[in-house]
DNA sequence: TTGAAAGCGCTAACAG
DNA sequence: CTGTTAGCGCTTTCAA
């Protein structure tokens, strides 16, 4: 089988190669019968076009990148959707790169994308990385920072306002009338749990009347949660909180399943609320009232982001801060085991 | 800022270009000190090596694509996990696509790949695609298909063998005592579940002494576990299963959720068994004894067939279907939902 | 509307 | 060990 470009194309179809790049790239300025020929002639040979050479050529490719720390993380996941529509409707196409939070792979698949020459990046990653991106921004490739807010001025991003997550969780306690409210997450030096407490503590501290206990864990999975709830189980009745506002839903669910097991009620006794809204969470044995960052919304925001600093480099530049930086506000979706 | 290329730094180094590609290529045949002023001169510039130019001079790509449906899937996920590690080895990158389970969109991606020449593809799909992939390997571009045995022996695959995961839950449960085993899954026209479903049936017929109830579902989500699991707890005593086979962890779930909070025990009242092993399974209240398709070997052994093709494909041609179509035998796991 | 031809940046073959 | 150079396949002037 023989290798077939547009040469051979041409050749099949009795035309000149520019001609077959004509039709290729500006197809109304073919006539209706070469354009035939041709069209029959690429589905014979079968022809692939070859994006390299027309890569060098055009000096610029019309893909994206979106590098993730972990791709089976449902928020991603479900970002990536977004990221795909709106990358297609703009004519791009998405290259996915998972870094499975290792520095390294991370660095790696930095350097191949930007040699790829891709058009853009969305970088989410576990670590302070803005340095690198300046400096990758710096040889042509812009980025945007995503779930975490860039510090420079310089560097567009979006993500998510986790103080005022927390408040919205703590004030929808404190609506349903509870009053010792135990925040369980941790550690406190991850900065997303940090600003949850913080938003919760805000809400504590304006509304009055309220006490918000801290329960530290060590990781945010669903076994600390089990352990939690085994603490909770085993306090004196007035020692407990009447409501637990849990960092993310797996800490979430892992506390309801074994404070239901060990005979108290979700919520009579108490309430919980989680973070995230995982699928879990709404399919849960009592379905989790939870705190939901915006999914698609973020992921088709990311990318105008990206199209606007890749065209208008100047006028973003001078646009600020305020659109450069993209912060949304999470909602709250109420279930059963809030509901009373 | 001025593009740099090997041009540049070659000048700016005050070797010829040719020595830089050398450098690039061949750092052994460069000489320490030009090696040294070229270093320098690189990091001095910033260079990138451009991609498209390399590729296009070399005819092939350093690249292999692996399409899946659903990359928040979590048996995707994992199985990326050992492609990037093995593919990684071979000196190759992956880059992922998330097809979404929507044939426009996987086929775009085949067609991107192909134009990218990337060396080789791995591609899951939800649906029959093997005449595509052979008309894309007719073009020099070889792929496996991820999670489906494929049909014709030009066709590698690398695929699990659900039967016999079927098998050995039932087996499991008829030894720790069983006799009345339920095996809740649907549709039948899913050939997962059918093979699951069959699996099991084989290993009672052969042992003897066991009946098998089927329970269908219509889909094979936590909530239909739910439902599944008020059935059961509806039926009188004497009309219960003392096992459930559930087609899927989720399913499974639920229904021990279910049982748990009816007042039943598991396992003693009812034993069950999940299948997949995804991260949920262990964590859960009662943790889920599940069949577990292997998953770092499964990505791995995926990238190692696709070498064997890339290759050796004269080789690997007349190597025949049972070393190109790998056939991988699941695990149980053992936990506290069958013990007893 | 079509054809001819230059050249994108790199690699490797070859000459020195 | 180093330099010179052809050419990968495509897009796009420019001329006809």
């Amino acid at each position: 089988m023989p290798r077939v470009g547009i040469r051979e194309v041409a050749q099949a179809a009795g035309v000149a190669q520019g001609t077959v790049s004509h039709y290729l790239n500006h197809p109304d300025r073919v006539s209706a019968e070469k354009a035939d020929r041709i069209r029959s002639a690429m589905d014979r040979l079968g022809f692939v076009r070859n994006n390299a050479a027309r890569q060098l050529r055009l000096g610029h490719s019309f893909t994206i990148a979106y590098i993730v720390p972990d791709v089976s993380n449902p928020f991603f996941a479900t970002i990536a959707e977004g990221v795909e529509a709106r990358a297609a409707e703009a004519g791009l196409s998405v290259f996915l790169a998972n870094s499975n939070r290792n520095i390294a792979r991370e660095e790696s698949y930095l350097d191949l994308f930007q040699e790829f020459g891709v058009r853009g990046m969305l970088v989410a990653s576990p670590r302070p990385i803005e340095e690198r991106l300046a400096g990758i921004r710096a040889h042509g490739t812009p980025s945007v920072l995503v779930g975490q807010l860039a510090a420079s001025p310089e560097q567009p991003s979006v993500s998510i306002d986790d103080v005022s997550g927390g408040r919205l969780a703590a004030q929808h306690l404190m609506s349903i009338g509870r009053r010792r409210i135990a925040f369980v997450g941790g550690p406190l030096g991850v900065r997303q749990v940090a600003d949850r407490l913080q938003g919760a503590s805000n809400a504590i501290r304006d509304a009055g009347g309220a006490t918000l206990e801290v329960i530290d864990v060590v990781s945010r999975v669903m076994s600390e949660g089990h352990e939690v709830g085994e603490a909770l189980l085993a306090r004196e009745v007035d020692q407990r909180p009447d409501a637990v506002f849990a960092a993310n839903d797996l800490l979430a669910i892992g506390i309801v399943q074994t404070l239901l097991t060990g005979g108290l009620r979700v919520p009579e006794d108490i309430a919980v609320v989680g973070y995230d809204d995982i699928e879990y969470a709404e399919s849960s044995l009592v379905p989790l009232t939870s705190v939901r960052p915006p999914h698609e919304e973020f992921g088709s925001a990311a990318v105008e982001l990206l199209l606007a600093v890749m065209d208008g480099a100047p006028a973003a530049a001078s646009a600020g801060r305020e659109t450069m930086q993209l912060v949304f506000p999470p909602d709250l979706v109420v279930r059963q085991s809030t509901a009373g």
